[in-house]
RNA sequence: GCGCCCGUAGCUCAACCGGAUAGAGCACUCGCCUUCUAAGCGAGUGGUUGCAGGUUCAAGUCCUGCCGGGCGCGCCA
């Protein structure tokens, strides 16, 4: 509607070019944006004050010259001038009221678009190593990253899902020797508790499982335990299938998949990390210091360099890295979002320059990061820190269990990733109007309900006579209605373009609101079939648009409540 | 000290590429269930958008400097 519109203006702007009001040079950008006021009409451009100076006239008497010249249309059924020389654009109520067909129609598919072209899109998130349950963060992370999958694929990109971890490193060291500490009996507080080690209750169950012999299977990691307190690479790979297990089993009751789960250790037996750093060595960006081989990466905008190798011939953590996203572009992806904690933003710039450093013609800007802020949990108006079983973190789980999927989701979703959120557990558990989650749910699961006492037999028509019947909808809050659904797309296209889910989730917030207040001012069921059809339409294409958007946040669309 | 992020109503948050009178919910006050789900709706109260400059016809939004909070500044990951 916006473009149709902007391509209107883009006509009188043409004309007025060759008329020489406008110069026809002047680069001209048109905008047409939302109205805020609804005696602003639907659209407003402020193509008249942005053109005032380059044609040395006032915006009014420009934006007048601007609305002679525009072609005849049936989609606009009025326009004014208004303030300093907006021009303000009213629909035609038939144009406003095809967008209720529309949604009927496409179903599922109304707001999605082609603008991803199908290109290949990577999303890493979540990224956990199997060191312990997930926490907050990591839900925050997957709520996120899910989410942001799935407006991506709504923008018609090709998304796949990837998890990538470190099995091999000295975490994992310190896993097994945590694990194989309990499967001798060792507890946290003894001596020879080994230094670090983790110390949560967890440890306890991986090694009785690891002592019973038990047989793990996770996503990607398939092990029986073998049961010998001594063969430490046993209790390794045990240790890591077990965890592993564990983070998928609670991603599943989050309502989150993976298409890829990337090893580290593949990088080295592979010969990737190796081939990287002989490449950086090559291209000459390197140096020997102190021991030690550093990446000159303030080439490439850090403020100072980094060591890739350490003077005991291991390579630093970042090095992996680059190593990793190499693969990634050499997988095809021309685009990698990394979603992550923004603990480790210190590492976009390094990875970045390493990436630069190898010349590959990899882009400046690759990958893409979307970096979530810390989570405070609170109950009772009070922190909670510590959950039983990790020891010294809230995990993802306690949440799950204890607010539910749905609540888990919408909140840690629903805000923009760049600012620090705090979760409310009191708050999300909450049945009642407080709860936004709820709140959405609720509107879909009415429209159901009164959907479901309709007969079948109207229903079958609600594409036809029901949509032919809008024109009668002619209610402050239901044109209101319309205008809403209209924008759909445009917040769906918007949440792609800033990597913001969090959009989706104020939209529907605004849509159920404004159905919530049209619910309680006026029956749908009617008895002029005209206006009830007009209304069974309407309502349905509203349960669509909530559907839809529910969807993209990973968040059940309850048929009742 | 340096870098990144944040600062909007008492609280939690919105505000589309810079647009017109900064919006919701909670809390507080008062109303609405014999009618399709009250997990709902309506009305009222509540603001120098942290502070000070600058750019612009127009700034919560962009720039600079402060103040406050978070995170990061390792031959840890």
């Amino acid at each position: 509607m916006k473009e149709q519109v902007a391509e209107l203006l883009g006509q009188a702007v043409d004309q007025l070019k060759a008329k020489g009001t406008i110069p026809g040079d002047h680069p001209v950008r048109i905008m047409v944006d939302n109205t805020r006021d609804k005696t602003h009409g639907d659209l407003a451009s402020n193509l008249a004050l942005t053109l005032a100076k380059p044609c040395g006239q006032k915006p009014r008497d420009l934006a007048e010259a601007i609305i002679e010249s525009l072609p005849d249309n049936t989609l606009i059924s009025k326009v004014e001038i208004a303030g300093p020389g907006f021009i303000n654009f009213f629909l035609a109520s038939d144009s406003v009221a095809e967008i209720v067909g529309d949604i009927l129609e496409q179903g599922y598919d109304f707001g999605r678009n082609t603008s991803g072209q199908g290109e290949k899109v990577q999303v890493e998130f979540v990224s956990a190593n199997p060191t312990g349950p997930l926490h907050v963060g990591h839900g925050r992370g997957a709520a996120v990253g899910d989410s942001l999958c799935r407006v991506m694929d709504a923008n018609g990109w090709n998304v796949t899902r990837e998890f990538y971890y470190n099995d091999a490193g000295a975490q994992i060291n310190n896993l097994a020797l945590s694990v194989q500490a309990r499967v001798k009996g060792l507890t946290p507080d003894d001596p020879s508790w080994p230094e670090d080690g983790y110390r949560g209750e967890y440890i306890i169950d991986v090694a009785n499982s690891y002592k019973a012999k038990d047989t793990i299977d996770a996503d990607d990691q398939h092990v029986t335990g073998s049961g010998d307190p001594d063969d430490l690479e046993a209790i390794r790979h045990f240790a890591v299938a077990y965890l592993r297990r564990e983070q998928d089993l609670d991603l599943k009751a989050f309502g989150v998949e993976f298409d890829v789960f990337f090893l580290e250790s593949s990088l080295y037996t592979e010969g990737k990390v190796e081939a990287t750093v002989q490449q950086l060595i090559d291209n000459g960006h390197t140096y020997e210091k102190d021991g030690a081989l550093w990446l000159k990466t303030t080439e490439f905008g850090d403020d100072k360099d980094r060591v890739m190798r350490k003077k005991d011939g291991n390579y630093t953590y970042f090095l992996p890295d680059v190593a990793y996203h190499k693969d990634k572009f050499e997988r095809g992806f021309k685009r990698v979002i990394n979603e992550q904690g923004a603990d480790h933003h210190s590492t976009v710039t390094r990875v970045r320059a390493g990436l630069q450093a190898l010349n590959e013609g990899i882009p400046e800007g690759y990958p893409d990061y979307v970096l979530h802020q810390m989570v405070l949990v609170t109950k009772g108006g009070e922190e909670v820190k510590l959950s039983k079983r990790a020891g010294s973190y809230v995990t993802l789980r306690d949440l799950i269990d204890e607010v539910g999927r749905d609540a888990t989701r919408y909140f840690l979703v629903s805000r923009r990733a760049d600012s620090q959120l705090t979760f409310d557990i009191d708050l999300a558990r909450s049945q009642s109007n407080d709860n936004p989650v709820y709140y959405i749910q609720y509107a879909h699961a009415r429209i159901c309900a009164v959907l479901g006492k309709a007969s079948q037999d109207d229903l079958d028509n609600i594409t036809t006579s029901g949509v032919a019947a809008l024109g009668e909808l002619e209610l402050d809050d239901e044109r209101e209605l319309v205008t809403q659904l209209r924008r759909y797309p445009e917040v769906v296209q918007h949440a792609g373009q800033t990597l913001e889910p969090a959009v989706i989730a104020t939209y529907l917030k605004e849509l159920a609101s404004i159905f919530h207040g049209y619910y309680n001012n006026h029956r749908i069921l009617v008895d002029d079939p005209s206006v009830m059809m007009g209304r069974l339409a309407l309502s349905a294409a509203i349960r669509q648009v909530l559907a839809n958007g529910l969807d993209l946040l990973g968040v059940g669309a309850p048929e009742q409540m």
